[in-house]
DNA sequence: TCTGGGGTCCTCGTGCGG
DNA sequence: TCTGCCGCACGAGGACCC
């Protein structure tokens, strides 16, 4: 049966969120984002995008385009609350869900009625209840719908089968998709493509030759919006991690043993609070000259000690002793016992991510 | 321009047992 | 007993996403 999938994306979640705590700030560009010298925005008004402010760039380059930015810190359990209630609304309306951090989800929408309509009450219903604005995409599998979604946001609602999806986009840069970043877009250039309509007519045995017998072929598809439409209800965790990126690098082994050791307690307390427990403890080092190094460890068994995870950390650390000053130190653990298998029915025709 | 935090998944190399 | 092959698990690095 051929599938219609939706995705819905809250728009500029986060500064949405802090202007309904804070309406003085409405038409202001406000800059979501941490204080310290190496802080990055999270996320940006659009008074504060018009300015070129964008998620992920670094604060103190935020403030040099937008001057005037109004800085708000990140408080993710306002955005956690706000997020649950608009999922229990998408729940109202849908029965298959896949929840994409907190302000995405895929739809299944296969079995409503009218489901463009029911779509458009959602959406409605949405800014009703919790003031957030979002933007849909519907097609017929998660590609289609997650760049429809993206195609006229903020408040955009947009409609396409996968012919027109490739119709409309022809001429996009590649990285229009999702699982396209940088790296593989500069590659692509390269190789004299710089659209989806070139990268759709590439043949998979050139894109296999520059990148593999995986993501050269799933390039091709991915360009010619062929993806999966199998909405997964349930992700299960397969690590969890805890990382700080000091105000200062830090020289001194004993002084970073000291920071390694408060993170294996958040990283615990945080297992615990899941009732989680791994075999695989890791390490993550990020040297001044932003070279990164992991180490990791297997145990016999499975544990969310705090002794036995600062123990081992302890133990990678003083093996790797970092060599230059340290902007980052993480703890991870992985490797959490009693994961069912994925089944293998049903996927012959869907594409995953390979990235 | 000077790059967060928390994740997922892929690739490749290596060691090991059958 | 030695060697080669294969599959598997693990470790490391990297690309990417929100």
């Amino acid at each position: 049966m051929a599938r219609l999938i939706a995705h819905l994306d809250l728009d500029a979640f986060y500064a949405t969120v802090e202007l309904q705590r804070r309406p003085e700030l409405r038409g202001l560009p406000v800059v979501v984002s941490g204080s310290g010298p190496r802080a990055v925005v999270t996320t940006a008004s659009y008074e504060a995008r018009k300015f070129g402010v964008g998620s992920a760039m670094p604060t103190s380059r935020a403030l040099r385009l937008c001057p005037q930015a109004i800085l708000v810190p990140p408080d993710f359990d306002a955005y956690r609350a706000v997020s649950a209630k608009v999922m229990a609304l998408v729940r109202g309306t849908v029965d298959l869900v896949e929840v994409l951090g907190l302000d995405e989800a895929y739809l299944d929408l296969s079995g409503l009625h009218s489901p463009k309509a029911a779509m458009r009450r959602l959406v409605t219903e949405i800014n009703q209840q919790t003031g957030m604005n979002a933007s849909v995409g519907i097609g017929p599998n998660k590609l289609v719908a997650k760049v429809a979604s993206d195609a006229e946001k903020p408040r955009g609602f947009c409609v396409l089968t996968r012919e027109q999806a490739c119709r409309r986009f022809a001429g996009a840069p590649p990285s229009l998709v999702p699982g396209i970043g940088a790296k593989t877009a500069e590659k692509l250039g390269k190789l004299g493509i710089s659209t989806l309509q070139q990268l759709a007519a590439t043949p998979d045995e050139v894109l296999a030759g520059a990148f593999g017998g995986r993501q050269g072929p799933w390039l091709r598809a991915a360009a010619r919006f062929e993806g999966s439409s199998h909405v997964e209800p349930v992700r299960i965790a397969v690590s969890e991690s805890r990382e700080t990126t000091f105000d200062v690098d830090i020289t001194a082994h004993a002084e970073l043993e000291v920071e390694l050791q408060k993170l294996a307690e958040k990283l615990c307390e945080g297992l615990a609070k899941h009732g989680r427990t791994g075999r695989t403890i890791a390490i993550k080092v990020r040297l001044d000259d932003w070279t990164t190094v992991t180490r990791a460890r297997t145990v016999g068994e499975a544990t969310n000690a705090l002794d036995v995870v600062f123990g081992v950390a302890r133990e990678l650390l003083r093996e790797y002793a970092p060599e230059r000053p340290v902007r980052l130190l993480g703890v991870r653990m992985a490797g959490f016992p009693g994961e069912p298998e994925e089944e293998p029915e049903e996927r012959g025709d869907q594409l995953a991510l390979p990235l």
